[in-house]
DNA sequence: TAGTCGTATTAATATGTACTAATATGATTC
DNA sequence: GAATCATATTAGTACATATTAATACGACTA
């Protein structure tokens, strides 16, 4: 593995791992929202889920079409979709390990 | 999705969302290691590498077994090693626009 | 064309995380 | 049991990232 190519999937993974952006991949997994649709419904600023939004695109996770002065925001592709569901399932089964870390370093885990 | 189990998922995700440790998983990925031959081929220093050997463990991404001195570290299970299949996969078609975003704020993308 | 609505950007701040160096622990060997 | 080897832990520091508030932009609408 080339180190540009290591760079671009840590970056890539990264766009998974944060709460506020899984929260709008939850939200726009089923269909495309637009900005103002998905700061209501993940409970957000709109500030905040503006950039967040950026950040996911500039990941290649999602895409996103202007229809008037709406930006609908959804899911790449059909292997985005996949990649979340296999996160769902792997944790199913992880779970109660992640849960019972206590480590308090400066390695998040 | 309950609070909880998306805080987990995070956690998790995480614990792939960084260059030292993909660096790690490659290495562990065909069969188990221990920490010197770790820090050897990943060219890190042992402080390093050995934090972030727990923090893997405690994301429930990797085990390990002690055998006198040594510690050998592996992948946890077949899941996980689909999982980093499954992002070189992926990122096989998203690799070009992740590698052209140039967006340089706060949020990293 | 002024105003409003939806979204994006900027700047400032606070927090989280990775790295290094130093030290500690625990198991082996002499 | 002292020395050595493999690994883990701790403390300090530097850097990265998330959040908020304020502002700008761009497209409709009256």
């Amino acid at each position: 593995m080339t180190q540009d190519s290591i760079d671009v999937k840590v970056k890539f993974i990264r766009g998974f791992a944060d709460k506020t952006r899984l929260q709008i991949l939850d939200c726009i997994k089923k269909h495309e929202k637009t900005v103002s649709q998905i700061v209501v419904e993940t409970n957000g600023n709109q500030s905040n889920v503006s950039q967040h939004l950026a950040c996911l695109k500039g990941c290649g996770i999602i895409t996103s079409r202007q229809e008037g002065k709406f930006m609908y925001y959804r899911l790449r592709d059909n292997q985005i979709h996949e990649l979340l569901d296999m996160f769902d399932h792997v944790l199913s089964h992880v779970h109660e390990e992640v849960t019972s870390c206590k480590r308090n370093d400066q390695c998040f885990g």
